[in-house]
DNA sequence: ATGGTTGCAAAACTTTTGCATATCT
DNA sequence: AGATATGCAAAAGTTTTGCAACCAT
């Protein structure tokens, strides 16, 4: 049902085009496999392998945990995906799609902005000629507070621990 | 013995004042208080959790993890303690000496620099300006490539999967 | 005296691993 | 057929919580 409805939007081809890569590369295409692409094709979010296993909010049938993180980190291997850690939770997969996205996240309010990668170009510069480091916002986030925040400390808002 | 030794060095300073600071707000003074910050106060990175209740080798007695752990939550809401994730691990933990040191990491090395505040502020500045929030990389450091790593890179290397 | 803290145990939560069975090619 | 991948269960690693006993004030 939900799943034939993905498997023909434009959503499928990111899904398709991954499997195409794996059997390429001799690995198996499975129904797990497919229903974790098939999930993060269609999701709007990064999803956790949690959510992923339940079946992505009803997107596709509900999976193996443990195959799903299996797959996730093979999935990451061949670049097909990546995983981001926003706070304290667990972490959250999403398809490599053409960009990677880079995220900021203020720890007051919770707020998350995905930005393309060139969105940070600047950044990436100032810190690489200061530390000879190049920045990756990917995978963890640029974390700080936003100016909401910053104009009402969290000492005075109700207690939210947001990011501790 | 080795507990002794610290507390009378500069080091034993920090856990004093922070001690002196929890009394006037009306916390106890316990043992297990004053073991978390004098291992704080004496170790020379950040440690985990596990460390401070394995005694951070040797500076302290052991102890319990579950005290710990109370402990220094109750410390990171007094502003005496703070905690960095460096990677996959535990959160490491480290006293709030007068200023608070910013972490930058090297996902393909694993190397970690600690900076004073100062340092990255123009980092600071830019991402202000372009995005409104504020960075703070003590809690969650700025992870990226060193230049060696992005000389070498991990597919040539062996394989250390090192912040996957 | 008494209420904040501790220490132990158990649980919660995220992720990994072992292994027999099922599935892809 | 043969090797790979799955699904279940159990474990590992980090952090939290319940609760009776303890101890700082």
């Amino acid at each position: 049902m939900t799943v034939s409805a993905i498997t023909t939007g434009p959503v499928a081809q990111d899904a398709q085009a991954a499997l195409g890569l794996m059997r390429s590369r001799g690995f198996r295409v499975t129904v797990a496999r497919r229903l974790v692409l098939e999930a993060l094709a269609a999701a709007t979010r990064p999803l956790s392998a949690e959510e992923l296993a339940a079946g992505a909010g009803g997107l596709v049938p509900e999976s193996d945990l443990a195959s799903v993180y299996r797959n996730l980190e093979l999935l990451e291997e061949l670049g097909l995906v990546r995983h981001v850690h926003l706070g304290h939770g667990p972490g959250l997969y999403e398809l490599s799609r053409t960009a990677p996205r880079e995220y900021l996240i203020c720890e007051g309010c919770d707020e998350v902005q995905a930005v393309s990668a060139a969105e940070l170009d600047e950044v990436r510069a100032v810190v690489e000629r200061s530390f000879g480091l190049e920045p990756r916002f990917a995978h963890f986030p640029l974390v700080g507070l936003c100016r909401g925040c910053r104009a009402t400390p969290t000492s005075e808002r109700s207690d939210d621990d947001a990011h501790s």
